[in-house]
Formats: C-alpha cells, structure tokens, sequence
DNA sequence: ACATTTCCGTTGTTTTTACAACAAAAAGAT
DNA sequence: ATCTTTTTGTTGTAAAAACAACGGAAATGT
C-alpha cells in the first residue's frame, strides 16, 4: 500500500481518473481494491484466452500487445507505455477471452483495480463510478482510433511505405521531424508486419537516397 | 417523424439503447434530436476530415469505412451493416477530426443523434444518458476487439493465410462451415490488403485443392 | 432480346518480399 | 579488458505478390 502512495500523484493524473478530486479518487481506489504490481521484464501480464476482470494502468515500464499466429509468427499489435491501459475492452466486452497476450519489455509497474467486483456491488449507484466510465469512454475512442491508424501502415504496400507511414505518425505524435522510437528493430518489424532483415536494408536505402537520418533509434525526417 | 415510428421497434432493441424503458428511450430520442435520414447508394456518409458530434445507427443498407492511401490504392478499414454504429470513436475523442470515410454500399437508412448538443444541456445529470454511456462503452470495446481481428487479418503472411483466416472467423462468426459474404471480389480484396486478380487466383487454386468450395459468394470450408 | 457495363477469373511478366546465412557492431557479463 | 550474447546490417536466392492485359460471365438497362 505505500507503493500506492508512492505513485499517487500520477495515478491522480492518469487519464482514467480525470475530472476526480482526492476525496472521490481514494474512495474509488478503496472500492476498486487498487493495487501495484510489479512484473519482470519478458513476464506476460494477460495470456490468450485469460477473462479479464481488471483494469490495468501502466504506471511505469512498457507493455507489448501481441498474438502469434499459427506458426510462430509474432504479431505486434501495439506498444503501450506509461499511463497506458491495458485490454481495456475486453473489460467492456463482457464473456469474451482475451485474443492476445501482454507481455512486458522491461520491468513494469503496473496498477490493478478490480473492476468486476466493484461494479457488481455498488451497481452504477456511485458518482465515481460515472465519472470513471466516462473517461474508459474517452480512451477507449483513442485505442480505436489508434487501431486504425495501425491498420493503415501495416496495409501499406511496400515495406518503404510502411516504413514512411509509422515515421510520419511519430513525428506528427512528437511535433517535430526527430523523434526517437522505443522498439528494437526486430520488434518494428513485427509492428510493421515485414521481415527484419529486409527492413533494415530499405532503411538504410532510405538513409543513402536521402529521405531520412538515422542513429540508433533516434531518426530524423528529412524529405 | 414517421419514419422515425416506423423503425421504433427496431431501435428499441439496437444495443445503443438497451437496457432503456419506453418513457426513456422517448425522451432521449427527443433530447438528441433523433431523425432518420436515407443515403443513396456510393453517398458519403463521413468524410476524411470531419468533425463528428452525431451518433449514427445504420438501420437498414451497408457502409465501409475506407481509407485512400496517397496513392490512389483504398483500404477498407470495415464493413458495418444494420444496427452497427458509425465512427463512434470520433464522437468519445474530443476535438479529433475522422480520419476515415463512410461510404455506403447500397441505398441505406441511418438513425442520427445530435450527442454533443444534449450532453452539453443535460450535463450527465439524466438517467437516460448514463445508460447510454455505458452502452457506447461495450459498443466500443467490440469495436475494437474487432479491429484486432482484423489486423490479425491482414497480418498474415501470404494471400492464401489472409483468405483462410478471414474464412475461419466468418465461419465461426456463423457458427456454420458454410457462410455468404456481403463483400464482392474488389471489396474483399482492398478488405483484406491484396491485389484482386491474385486473389481470385488463390480462391480458385484453394477450390481446387479441396480446401473450400465456393460459388458466387456462399463459401464451404471444407478442412 | 439486345446492348452495355460491371464483375470475375486467367495468364505472363516484373517487382518486392521473405528467408537463410553470415559479418559487423553493440551491449552485457565476469 | 576479454569473452559472450544479442542486435543490426548486408547479400544472394527463392517465393510470392503486384501489375497489366484480356476474355468470358453476369448483371443491368432499355
């Protein structure tokens, strides 16, 4: 419980608990029997076929979304950090298992409210309880729209475009045309949906050919 | 204001309004300003762009959700039919522009809701509203657990694993081997990220094969 | 019934990708 | 600092896809 106390300030900040003053949010963290966990790094917080009854807040550390199909391809569905939620609709969706697993990068913090149980006592009775679901309302949209976007670089046609689709997204996200990314290049592959060896060798076409800078992860948009 | 009595019951029973009573689904059906409004077939209903502030409820017809990729190619992102609702994510994101069209597919009747202007009077104080919220909200989570789905979807490796897996959940969707899609050739191709003609090739190598039978659009798995 | 348009399947060619194998570089461990 | 492990870049080859072009089928309109 001190661990809470420790993270409180950001919990307050977190999008999940937006619009509640001190009062309404510890009795919300009470009521949800809040909690934090600490996973390690490669330790897997939701495996397929898990119910999830929990909301998850990433309070620290980053989180993979991914599935694997059916020979041993890895999908990456999508990187989620500080601040971010976790298989939030399949907390919505009632009676469906989770289609994919979360498996962590590195150590990961991660807040745990047992939503199920709250929801099944206090009904939709509480002024908490609106207000939280509001706000799920709100960053689920965002998830989706995010879905989408992902949708349209990995619907690209070549690796290129793939390649130029997620740079321009995060120099967009980041306001500015540097930006440096979280992924290994073995994972934006699995993001992009190409091979690695093939991506690396486009990037470095795309570096000679003048349309972009590279060091490591931190790139740079030049065109 | 007829039309909106003919389609009545069908609304009652849509999941944006379950769990509402007569006296206030009525009352909120007034309070968003609730009108019926009929598309003509290829009509836009959303454009790249727009702010959206309506609820839309497809009561009868087919729309995609497309995407023009700059350089000409399309991306069907879905395909929503009869009691499916349009952009909602753009609704729960404030102040984010769609980023996708609506397009409908045949001549199609939409049920709109004005949301922004009631939530703006009522505040959440209705009943009738936090009904809806928490409706949108399991709307959603679907919504996005289908997006999954659909990156799983794309993301596989060759056309012939895209056409299977994409078979597979239609079959389970229809909890039958046997199944008719609403998709033509070009349709399901720009669905599922690949060129057309070389679809067809695969769809008649895998009839051929004994991994399906089809005609037309009714599909037979047969592995 | 006929003409017109749209949709679908087939084939050959070119482009792009995946895959495998390896070398270089970087990161981590002792 | 040295050794080990992981990550990244490079190349050649085989597989797959995109593309273009076309003919036939089906649907639509008159």
């Amino acid at each position: 419980m001190e661990r809470l106390e420790k993270y409180y300030n950001q919990i307050k900040n977190s999008p999940v608990f937006f619009g509640m003053n001190d009062e309404e949010l510890r009795g919300l963290l009470e009521c949800f029997n809040a909690r934090v966990r600490k996973y390690e790094k490669e330790e897997m917080i939701i495996r397929q076929g898990d119910m999830i009854s929990n909301i998850y807040l990433i309070l620290d550390g980053a989180v993979n979304i991914e599935k694997d199909s059916y020979w041993g391809r890895r999908i990456i569905i999508s990187r989620l950090e500080k601040n971010d939620n976790l298989a939030l609709s399949f907390v919505g969706s009632k009676d469906v298992e989770s289609s994919v697993d979360a498996i962590t990068v590195e150590d990961t913090l991660v807040l745990i409210l047992g939503y199920e149980k709250c929801t099944s006592m206090c009904q939709n009775a509480c002024v908490r309880h609106k207000v939280l679901i509001n706000n799920l309302f709100q960053i689920l949209s965002k998830e989706n729209i995010e879905l989408i976007q992902k949708i349209e670089n990995v619907s690209q046609k070549t690796i290129r475009d793939k390649l130029m689709t997620y740079f321009s997204n995060e120099a967009q996200k980041n306001h500015s045309n540097t930006f440096t990314i979280n992924f290994n290049r073995q994972d934006l592959a699995d993001y992009l949906n190409v091979d690695r060896s093939a991506m690396s060798f486009e990037l470095s076409k795309l570096q000679k050919e003048g349309y972009i800078k590279y060091d490591k992860n931190h790139f740079e948009l030049l065109s």
